[in-house]
DNA sequence: TCAAAACAGTTTCCTAGTAAACAATTTCAT
DNA sequence: ATGAAATTGTTTACTAGGAAACTGTTTTGA
């Protein structure tokens, strides 16, 4: 993106942006699209959204999980839940199981073709973490996450 | 909880999170979460999104601004952008200006009641960034402001 | 015991934001 | 000059995600 990059930026330099860069709701918002986009470019050939994403890796740790403790894990709502795991249902990657003891609740686990899509991906997975963090150095990026954890009232309980 | 607790519930504290809790993407995204919240509860009163928000105090700075500009400013695309600047047009905030030296262009304004409507409510939005950053020291902060622009890419190397 | 309340998930409808095709204007290469 | 290409913004059609009302199930309390 040669001439043409280069004269937008200068435009977008001569923007009075006081207001905003020195706003971490702002600067989040740049996170996550930095995030979404790289996420894009090194998973989107499998036509696999970032949410959905998570959700995967997070069923496969957590075979049985509830449906509403996955969403509430993912801080996503339990209308938008729903509207996942049917997908992962239609494809064949997740199971859902009505329990005896609460016949409300659904738990959720990976079928085999499930585990084998993980498995199948898995160094682009771990390639798309890395990217992630490129910009960063590694103490950088360790700071980054503590203060995000700190920020968002995360309470990282268990050290791993 | 009598006899029948012998299948141990997946519940949100026991959940093993170790992709999450270490991934910069997850962790924007709470971010970005926690900052919706923030912004609702401090100015969801006056019927302003997140979104509006910074458009509005954008173009306040900026006089005159392309509309292009401000959407890639703002990292939002122009096809939404098109919707922010028409939906301040019907309440009367903002002015759009066609220019004579380029009749493709866009330019943005507030119109007086824009700028009432700033003035009327600066103390809320004062109050609401600072709402924002309650939950960090200072120092942590400026850290925090710093490797969020490394990390998305941020040029904006200008103090001010 | 049994109606009322609480809970877990789903359905319906709505908003924020994007992608792609489009129209109008300007620039660029002959 | 002039047709092709690039640009600026808009329209249309779609996806991610949320709010509120609803269904079915379990718990609670008199």
């Amino acid at each position: 993106m040669p001439a043409s990059a280069l004269k937008e930026q200068l435009t977008e330099d001569a923007v009075d942006m006081s207001d905003l860069t020195n706003s971490v709701g702002f600067l989040t918002r740049l996170a996550q699209v930095k995030t979404y986009e790289t996420f894009f470019e090194d998973l989107g050939e499998y036509g696999l959204r970032p949410g959905e994403y998570s959700t995967l890796l997070l069923i496969g740790r957590n075979p049985g999980i509830r449906q509403g403790v996955l969403a509430q894990t993912l801080r996503v709502k339990p209308a938008h839940m729903t509207k996942l795991i049917r997908a992962f249902e239609d494809r064949g990657h997740v199971e859902r199981t009505i329990p005896d003891h609460d016949r409300r609740s659904v738990e959720l686990s990976l079928t085999q073709a499930g585990r084998d899509f993980i498995e199948k991906h898995r160094t682009a997975f771990t390639k798309h973490e890395a990217s992630l963090k490129s910009s960063l150095t590694e103490a950088e990026l360790v700071t980054l996450k503590r203060l995000l954890r700190k920020y968002s009232g995360f309470a990282a309980e268990e050290e791993n």
